[in-house]
DNA sequence: CAGATTGTTCATAAAATAATGAACGATCTG
DNA sequence: CAGATCGTTCATTATTTTATGAACAATCTG
């Protein structure tokens, strides 16, 4: 039980190392996710730490993460103490999940620090303001691009 | 000349820093392209240094990386024989210059990845396979949307 | 051409990020 | 209740990423 990789599943485990890779998420977080991908049964802490060969630490925390936007879902396994987790196969809980923990935050700080810029712009020589507010219009116009973006993709992954 | 920079300077210099940082660029591209962004005039390799308190070889990197994507436009200053950059200010040209660069290969990548992996699945026991089989296209469904999703999102960031 | 100036590269240093594993608290088991 | 089992936390270590700056090549200047 418990054996190491296989060669599929190191490749399907490469595949997800690299989505985290690309949303700035650790390495080890791609890799629980990709083995609870490809697992037909639920897997334990323990058997993770096995098969990815990985400290239990980083084993709690990579599910931990996971948890945190739904991309893995706790499951009850009758008659063992341990918990058990599958991986959360429907795209769209996943990505909103992901936009709400990890991006959101950050999409409102910006907002705060426009409204701090408005203020410092008052102080500026008028050539200078001039452009300067030109150009924190532009910025505004990104930042609602971007928010009016979101939702939309949001919703162009359709519900399965 | 080229003094520290201002309050609001660094107020928009952080907004980009985020920005870097949610995009896996090193803190210093960010810099540099805020101070750009909001610089009138175009500025040189000295200029940003110093106005940055940065290395010269982090400033000449981040500025390969930014022209590497279009993110900067290098401009001719008569009389002078250094090189000039002003911020390319239509985000569209930016994130197609960024998608292009830095996301595109990393999906073809994937593509292949999966071609493989359909050719290990055959050496599955029966019921795993089938198991597998499922995941893996649902896989390949992602994949899709994805690539779908991406021309769009760069048709929605209209121009101008 | 000799000397300056400018931008790039790359080995090294510094800083940031992730992984480890021992210590701990909580829960179960007999 | 005493011991065992589990999962989490966090100080430390290891790894990866980024910044530095000296060396260099290319170009200009008189």
């Amino acid at each position: 039980m418990a054996a190491a990789l296989s060669e599929l599943e190191k490749e399907v485990v490469n595949i997800f190392v690299r989505i985290a890779g690309l949303l700035s998420l650790p390495r080890s977080v791609g890799e629980l996710y990709g083995v609870l991908f490809i697992s037909p049964e639920p897997m334990c802490i323990d058997d993770l730490m096995r098969k990815l060969k990985i400290s239990k630490g980083s084993t709690s925390q990579g599910l931990k993460i996971l948890r945190s936007f739904g991309a893995v879902n706790p499951v009850y396994v009758a008659g063992d103490r341990r918990d058990f987790f599958t991986a959360e196969a429907e795209l769209r809980k996943i990505v909103a999940g992901f936009v709400n923990e990890q991006i959101r935050p950050h999409l409102n700080n910006g907002k705060e620090r426009m409204m701090r810029i408005e203020s410092l712009l008052i102080e500026e020589t008028p050539d200078r303001k001039e452009f300067i507010a030109e150009r924190m219009e532009r910025l505004q116009g990104w930042q609602k691009r971007a928010n009016a973006l979101l939702p939309f993709a949001l919703n162009f992954i359709k519900p399965e």
